[in-house]
DNA sequence: TCCGGCTGTGCAATCGATTGCAATAGCCCA
DNA sequence: TGGGCTATTGCAATCGATTGCACAGCCGGA
């Protein structure tokens, strides 16, 4: 009674928040165990129609709105994903990102995006990530042995990669087929009669960078051209600038090539910037290839020649596979391969013009 | 005694979860209570310093990790906040995110960022946000007279905006100041001795767009151009193709401006499109001047000359802004305004040469 | 020696929603 | 007419953390 009275008392006094499922029972009448079910599809078979729908008319009116964190702690799930990104700002993660997100969204799910590297340890984002109690993680940030990727499976969570690939092959991830771009990129350089072509790789401690390396190698070995016609230059990091000094390098090699692939668009626009520093002409003196299409590599002088990657579907993929994940953590882990596709613009030409 | 075993065996059961304040308090032989407090800053002032330092030491032992959604239930915060972007894809918009994050979450707030316009409608992405319990709310998506504002104002929720502000200024907001970005923009190539300058403006109901349009015409009726000689096109959305457009009737236009300045550099890149179309030169032909200073446009040919607007500290400002409306909401709402910068690069040119 | 005050802890209610179990009513069929 | 069913609904525990209140010591001063 006394009890009764108190929770009443309480609630008029808190007349101005949001009101909770209790409300909308005293106003039906009914218990407020009546009024969660009649609001839950799951459990709404449960209760009497013509009550359920009183309920959902009461809390229209009232405004009612579900109060997820109760619910959370109550059944253990969050509806929260937590997504790990190396740099927002990086143009080539947006469209990962949107699709990452609004495959969530229309699933019910709201996305955390923390940006790895302006704040503190990657351990220590999925911890605090951990903390806000979420349901999984996609993270676009692993490298090839990475300490995270064991932090995450020891702590049971459902976790995908995106863009890029553990080394074990642990975890299921969405990426793009990085050999097969290469081979893109190649196979139309050398069908331009290039045969001396050079490649500015990305860092070798993460997949895309590896594999595109890996890819290139490949393909000039299956095209016939020699490993002394075809040298390799790595970068430490996907900067512009990090590709400018690996081109130099290139380009001061006695066997000058007249091709260069770079790893991304962002080692490609440093490539063109070195053949500025040598007064060299793109693509007359040297045609250049970059990958991943990011936005705006069409308006550049010249026009990039590049890998199409397939940004968004691989975010959708990585939030499917995730879910998956979720509702039957056994299964196996799942690679999903998207398949690239060559943009062939202004910055390669036919060798020799 | 019956209720005690029970949840002893329960949590036994249980041990493969993450560990909960109980079971620190068991493993230290004190009552939940107390390791809530000595684990408070807030609070552990009311614990004995050698009491707190067993607490601390068995909850690392243990792995503890604090439960945000049962803190938020209790204490009605949520530590999360949320984000409405116009589109995450949008080159613009990320050095804001970054920026606002980064604030964020070295305050201990989470963001969660929607993206409008690919999901439901923004009320509705409003209200889940607010299920979600979001302690605050960043609007990047305003137009001038928005209802999403009437609307978080009946709710009560701490609220602020960034890039755009709302016709009236009822909310604080962290903008760049857009007539005298416009004015630079203007006297730059007053300077240059343009005299017949056009205008392609944005959206005239958000504010960058009718803004950006007043500084335009401000200031060329200060520099004594006449209004016939300054003409303006207005676009119904930031895209390139829109710019192009505008443009394309700014050129056909029987006295042809010998410079545009454009309310966006989106819009900037379709304004070369259109000198394309029409085989004009820039900047031989017509100067270009846009805004914003996005990521890349000084390596598109010719380099845009731009104004630059602080992104990243408006990014920072509205979350500082938010966080004090948090704090207190009863304060004046502010309004902070920072100043742009002329970048001058390739896109324009003394007029005649 | 007794009392007021101060520290440090424990107790228990509470946030809002979910769910297993119990209870009731109404119904069907033998 | 009675037994067993099913369809609804209520009850109360529970998720994990916080916090007002009560209480137990312990101190110093009168």
């Amino acid at each position: 009674m006394k009890r009764t009275l108190q929770s009443t008392v309480s609630r008029r006094m808190a007349a101005a928040s949001r009101p909770t499922i209790k409300d909308v029972a005293a106003r039906c009448g009914v218990h407020p165990s009546t009024v969660s079910r009649a609001l839950s599809p799951a459990m709404k078979h449960l209760v009497a129609d013509d009550v359920a729908d009183r309920i959902k008319a009461a809390a229209n009116a009232l405004g009612y709105r579900l109060n997820m964190a109760a619910k959370g702690l109550r059944t253990g799930r969050s509806g929260l994903i937590g997504v790990l990104a190396p740099d927002i700002a990086d143009p080539g993660f947006p469209p990962v990102l949107s699709g990452i997100t609004d495959h969530l969204n229309a699933e019910g799910y709201a996305t955390i995006v923390v940006d790895v590297g302006s704040n503190g340890s990657e351990q220590d984002l999925v911890d605090r990530l951990i903390a806000r109690g979420v349901d999984g993680l996609v993270l676009a940030t692993v490298t090839l042995r990475d300490d995270v990727v064991k932090h995450c499976l020891d702590a049971a969570l459902p976790v995908v990669l995106v863009n890029r690939v553990d080394a074990a092959g642990q975890l299921p991830s969405a990426a793009s087929d990085d050999a097969a771009g290469m081979r893109l990129a190649v196979e139309h350089l050398v069908a331009l009669g290039h045969q001396r072509i050079g490649h500015v790789a990305g860092p070798q401690h993460v997949s895309t960078g590896a594999r595109r390396r890996a890819g290139f190698e490949a393909s000039v070995r299956d095209a016939g051209l020699a490993a002394r016609h075809t040298p390799v230059e790595t970068v430490e990091a996907y900067t512009r600038a990090a590709g400018r000094e690996a081109a130099l390098r290139l380009l001061a090699r006695r066997i000058r090539p007249t091709a260069i692939v770079a790893a991304n668009d962002l080692l490609a626009l440093g490539v063109y910037d070195a053949l500025a520093v040598r007064g060299l002409a793109c693509p007359h003196d040297v045609s250049v290839v970059g990958h991943n299409d990011m936005p705006f590599v069409d308006m550049v002088a010249p026009p990039l020649t590049t890998i199409r990657i397939a940004q968004r579907d691989m975010g959708e993929a990585a939030a499917r596979l995730l879910l998956a994940r979720i509702a039957g953590p056994e299964a196996a882990s799942e690679h999903i391969v998207l398949a690239p596709q060559l943009i062939i613009r202004g910055s390669t030409i036919a060798c020799g013009h």
